[in-house]
DNA sequence: ACCTGAACACCGTTCAAGT
DNA sequence: ACCTGAACACCGTTCAAGT
């Protein structure tokens, strides 16, 4: 049926289409164009993905190991601060990369989520889990179940991320940058910590 | 230019596309489909909407009407709860509503939010403040600024729906109905409090 | 095996022509 | 004034034909 997975020509099906995503958003990302910057025809895409939803679904594993990787960076130091470290980590990761975010967390209709990104996604999120547990440990973080903690945590970045880049955050809610975003994300953590000051 | 905004074709005009998106989703809205249910012609809608995504900006300005106004509803009792009722309110009528959520808060290319959009907005917005200054008076909510508290509020409640709407809320993080959206919301909001438990 | 170009059904949008 | 049907450019997808 398919041709390997490995195969080059698929590898730059992949990177063509997130060059158009990045650059022109979702509207560029027709399979026509993605064809012509990968240096194939139009329905070469065909034959190494069953549909457009099947090749998004493949970039949105990318965007999720990525998204994975930037977490676990910020909070590789570990120590005090690998919790807020790892929650701004997620919200930058996201607005910085909007068009791949909303590509995985959008409403854009994708194909089936795979056994690959359920697994990208679980690792992401127990990640957040395991942070979530040594901060309650520590006493930086109150006390509740860690799994429903983590989620609500999740939920959290992911609106805060989502209405920074569908911008819903302006005029009287600016947040405006990088400062913004963390000073949301720290009083967010600070309330949610056992006792206030 | 544009027949005046109360004609009856106008009405028709939005009333199918609110049938439409709801019973089928986004991609059952095609001007075509929203003429032959509104029983115009294709091209009768340009006759009152620039385009669609004009179209679309009225759907949202209504919806952002009615998810105010649930709230509204939810919190005009007043009283101890009337902070996580509203909470819950607005998760559920997402939920419910998730096509009509969607269009206004997802990735859909829509017009430059109107005037009356932002004011819409803002109205829910606001209303969701006044609620967080008196939960804070009353000693059940954490301090902090009020405004930030409640865009922070406002970011985990729209995380929540959109995650349980997108379906990121399954196996491990299961969420299972009303009750266990309201249990989270209920979790999130004992979380804030001043003093645990 | 893998790729190509033509073709089909569909959509948003426009416009000359009708009443 | 408001509406209609035909037409244009575009897209996802399919398929017989090439190497």
């Amino acid at each position: 049926m398919s041709p390997p997975d490995g195969g080059p020509t698929r590898a730059a099906v992949v990177a063509a289409a997130s060059a158009l995503l990045e650059s022109g958003g979702p509207d560029a990302v027709t399979l026509r164009a993605v064809g012509a910057a990968a240096g194939v025809s139009r329905s070469t895409p065909y034959r190494h993905f069953q549909d457009k939803a099947d090749l998004l679904a493949a970039l949105a594993l990318q965007t999720l190991n990525d998204l994975g990787a930037a977490i676990s960076e910020a909070s590789s130091r570990g120590g005090d601060g690998a919790l807020p470290r790892a929650c701004f980590a997620y919200v930058r990761y996201a607005v910085e990369h909007s068009h791949h975010y909303m590509l995985v967390f959008g409403d854009t209709p994708m194909a089936e989520p795979s056994a690959a990104i359920e697994e990208a996604a679980d690792a992401g999120m127990g990640a957040l889990g395991v942070l979530v547990e040594r901060a309650q440990a520590d006493g930086e973080l109150g006390d509740g179940p860690p799994r429903e903690m983590a989620t609500m945590l999740w939920a959290l970045l992911h609106g805060l991320a989502q209405l920074q880049i569908t911008g819903h955050l302006r005029e009287p809610r600016t947040v405006q940058g990088d400062d913004g975003l963390r000073q949301l994300v720290t009083l967010a953590l600070t309330a949610l910590r056992p006792t206030q000051p």
